[in-house]
DNA sequence: TTAATTTCTTAATCTACATCAACTTTGCCG
DNA sequence: CGGCAAAGTTGATGTAGATTAAGAAATTAA
């Protein structure tokens, strides 16, 4: 059940068996449905979600009600309202499942806790949010500097998986695109090659 | 000369003498004239840099030789090509100054050590990352969801400091428009009052 | 399976912003 | 201070991508 998390968390520190204890006990493993929330926008975000099987997806709703995907998690990923999660205030995300999902919380408390019980995990959590870091600088450069079809293109080689088993709405929404212009997009793609 | 970073740093961890002893001996103060570059794209990133006088700026050059501003760094901000410091591979970011600029940097290395001798750095530098990742996020909802004048509009609550001794080109590279439709959209915006 | 809902496609029209070009203003360096 | 490069302005025109609308295809739920 927490293989691919602790396997994810061994790139980065080591872990012995009763540090890997201490953190499974501040995880709590849930699943939920295709189309249900588990966060919505003005909410407190109060954990952070670890995907082991199916799809998320973190998106804010605009003035005129077009919503604009921030990111997806699949299995492996992290998702959280990070603002939120940090400050305690009322957020602008929502997070939804894609399709069924299995997953596990770790809550705002517990991953403090868990700082001061295994210092270590201050250092797991850095690189983790380094990494995110560095993706979205990317993308703010992709999304300064590339058009929508070189940002297609990116999307494809960077998530492979997920370019087969999601909806191309969402993808549009991701590269910051309509559907409408999307589709076109992709058929011209098609009749260029 | 070292009290602005000191002081910033207070805010998050608490140090002792020695500790913050060992922590300057890391730091490497310099200086740097206006126009010049601390690093080019290309090359390998090794050091982070914080600002305690004038600015910086990190900024990319696209395919067609567009500049795009990625970030500013004036006095009391840390600036560094986050993928190449990580990664130590030859990165995409340009960092030049605006002005006369004292700084101090901290070489990849130093921050590594720093890691293992003053373990309570860790803890600084996820939060400080994690304040990054949640301001970048933002920009990317905002990018998406946002015009060009509701863009200057927020840039110009958040950074009132920089408005005033800033090119202008500078910040509507920074919102993502051209000079041209920035210096427009502002006698527009005067119009309107 | 079928009805209902959601997603995708295609086409016409529209707009925020880019590009190009010429000119004016600012500010820096000798 | 004066000359020159850089920054900013303004106007005409171009375009990537948005909007609206309506039908076709695919999923889902019953």
């Amino acid at each position: 059940m927490f293989d691919l998390l602790l396997n994810n968390i061994a790139k980065y520190i080591h872990l012995t068996e009763d540090e890997k204890a201490i953190f499974i006990a501040h995880l709590k493993p849930f699943h939920i449905k295709r189309k249900q929330f588990i966060l919505n926008d003005g909410e407190i975000c109060r954990n952070s979600v670890f995907v082991a099987q199916g799809c998320l997806r973190g998106f804010t709703v605009d003035k005129n009600g077009v919503e604009h995907v921030l990111s997806f998690a699949p299995p492996g990923w992290w998702i959280a309202d990070m603002y939120s999660l940090i400050s305690q205030k009322p957020g602008i995300l929502n997070i939804e499942a894609l399709e069924d999902t299995e997953a596990v919380t770790l809550s705002k408390a517990g991953q403090e806790k868990l700082y001061t019980e295994v210092p270590k995990f201050e250092r797991f959590f850095r690189i983790l949010t380094e990494n995110s870091l560095v993706a979205n600088q990317q993308r703010i450069v992709d999304n300064m500097s590339l058009t929508a079809e070189e940002r297609y293109s990116i999307f494809c080689k960077r998530y492979p998986t997920l370019i087969d088993h999601l909806p191309q709405k969402q993808i549009a929404s991701y590269i910051g695109v309509t559907p409408e212009f999307f589709s076109r997009m992709k058929s011209e793609l098609i009749r260029k090659k």
